[in-house]
RNA sequence: GGCCCCGUCGUCUAGUGGCCUAGGACACGGCCCUUUCAAGGCCGCGACACGGGUUCGAAUCCCGUCGGGGUCACCA
């Protein structure tokens, strides 16, 4: 039985390179029939809330990666909460020192700064070696008993740590480059190194799939698995995600670099944020930030989009496929088709792929999709009555395409529930221009004429005007949409008219003949 | 600095010695379609980091150089 798991610390948000490596592992044990467990590592008491770990267990869920194991559904090897597992790290490490594969070390930091400087000096590894490497286990044990202090784990000599990786293939390090890693800190609290070792094996982990800045650490993880004389997982260590258009890593230390003006706007223009919150609040928004899940889920990304472009960065099907429906992904993936080298996230491929993934979806999901987001920009009430819902398909049917994702309908449609904003560009270059008025006052005549008043009625009226009257179609055009909604862009004419009606069209063509 | 990993178009990738004058996708540019914007169609731009080997033949194998990243914590 396959076991993988991922360890999020609960940082308040879901960060898309973490989101990268937990759909790896969920896909490859999803592909297996394995066990997926989720634990939490929370050791880092300072800086954990209880509150900032409902963000990363609702971005899982939103894109319906799920867990076998772990908070909120338990299971047979809980707790899955690191804070609350500390017994089994001192039983382990006590173990270890009994067993002679570690020893308590009472250097003070100022003595390892000093050694640290040497070896950087004669340009060789840091590798620290205790006094009481050889000193007798039982002497081990009645000295850490005497006075707790840091125990550090004994690196074998003359002897090469094999890792199998099954992204990087084979990784060869020779112990005398390997430190005497400390396991428990003084005060009896385990270390990361340690309480990962101790936890995938109690846990049956078979395959760590993880981010590539542990594989320098691997070594020593494996050296804890024997020592503890635990069975090794098979590793696989996936490349990290960059920064878009970069070479430098997606990191969470700089995640307000991508919160620029742009993005601001963006999250005000569809309300994903207070109207009256500041830009530098915005900015400080870790859990809308485009470094996370939550961002893409505000501004209405389908999920399964997502889902596929991450599966895609760093992974191929083949040389062609690019839209990779789920349950292909789960019947096709596999490590020996990760790429070995790092890659960029590319906001405006996945952008796309958001357009392709609702263009397959139904009518009625898209119209069910995009209600919420309409009534976050205050456009629709709480209570949707059957003519708004009506009203709702058809403006998203106008949008067609141009719906990518569902915060697009505010760009494209708001002005069939709300009235107008004039786009003062868009007045002086349509309804300013020579000759517009009267169009107008034509059109006028014309719309009130039209029954039904249907698109196709429409059209063929105007088409009719503009043939007797020798205009193009394009500048009536133009100027009925600017009077009718006020911008440039939007969808069809004919459609937007249709969908207003004959009374709201007349009305604002009304207010548009008096700017 | 030591150790480890990585290096194909701007980006994601295909490629495992001959199918490669390197294929696909996003982005970009042009044209077509067209009532705007999208979408769509066609065309184009654009890469094997560099230098040595091995071989009849190398993006693919070996060595070196350069470049990028990671790690060397009583952080995770």
């Amino acid at each position: 039985m396959i076991r993988t798991r991922f360890a999020p610390s609960p940082t308040g948000y879901l960060h898309i390179g973490g989101v990268r490596t937990a759909l790896f592992n969920w896909l490859f044990t999803r592909r297996h029939g394995g066990q997926f467990v989720l634990r939490i590592d929370d050791t880092d008491a300072v800086r954990n809330r209880p509150e900032a770990l409902k963000p990363i267990l609702e971005g899982f869920r939103w894109l319906g990666i799920n867990w076998d194991e772990g908070p909120e559904v338990g299971g047979s090897c809980a707790p899955y909460f690191q804070a609350q597992r500390q017994s089994l790290y001192t039983d382990a490490a006590l173990r270890l020192l009994e067993t002679g594969h570690a020893y308590p070390c009472y250097r003070t930091k100022e003595e390892l700064e000093a050694e640290r400087k040497d070896a950087e000096k004669a340009k060789k590894s840091y590798v620290h070696r205790g006094e009481h490497r050889n000193t007798r286990p039982a002497e081990c044990v009645r000295l850490h008993k005497e006075r707790a202090t840091v125990i550090r784990l004994k690196a074998p000599e003359d002897y090469t740590v094999v890792v199998d990786d099954l992204i990087c293939g084979k990784v060869e390090v020779r112990t005398d480059v390997i430190g005497d890693a400390v396991i428990l800190r003084a005060d009896g609290r385990a270390l990361y190194n340690f309480a990962t070792v101790v936890d995938d094996a109690a846990m049956n982990i078979t395959h760590v799939i993880r981010a590539k800045e542990h594989l320098s650490n691997t070594p020593v993880q494996v050296l804890a698995y024997q020592a503890l004389g635990y069975p090794v997982p098979k590793f696989a260590h996936v490349p990290v995600v960059n920064a878009p258009k970069s070479k430098d890593k997606l990191s969470k230390r700089k995640m307000k670099q991508f919160m620029t003006p742009e993005v601001i706007a963006q999250l005000r223009a569809v309300h994903a944020v207070p109207t009256e919150a500041s830009d530098e609040e915005i900015k400080n928004r870790e859990d809308l930030n485009p470094a996370t899940v939550a961002f893409y889920q505000a501004l209405g990304y389908l999920p399964a989009a997502l889902v596929n472009y991450f599966g895609r960065l760093g992974w191929s099907l083949d040389d062609k496929a690019e839209i990779i429906p789920l349950d292909q992904m789960i019947a096709n993936f596999g490590l020996e088709r990760v790429n070995a080298s790092p890659a960029s996230f590319d906001p405006e491929k996945l952008l796309w792929l958001a357009g392709e993934y609702m263009r397959m979806l139904p009518l009625v999901d898209k119209v069910n999709g995009v209600i919420p987001f309409l009534r976050r920009a205050g456009l629709v009430g709480d209570t949707i009555d059957e003519a708004t819902r009506s009203k709702i398909r058809q403006v998203v049917d106008a949008c067609g395409d141009r719906l990518k994702i569902y915060t697009d309908v505010l760009q494209y449609g708001a002005f069939f529930f709300r009235d107008p904003v004039y786009d003062p560009q868009a007045v002086q270059k349509r309804l300013k221009k020579e000759g517009a008025p009267q169009l107008l006052r034509d059109m006028e005549g014309l719309l009130q004429g039209a029954d039904p008043f249907t698109a196709t009625q429409l059209e063929s009226r105007i088409k009719d005007f503009c043939e007797k009257n020798g205009v193009k179609l394009g500048d009536v055009n133009h100027v009925l949409r600017v009077a009718t909604t006020g911008v440039m862009i939007g969808p069809g004419v004919f459609e937007s008219l249709a969908i207003l009606g004959k009374e709201e069209v007349l009305t604002r063509v009304k207010t548009a003949k008096g700017i």
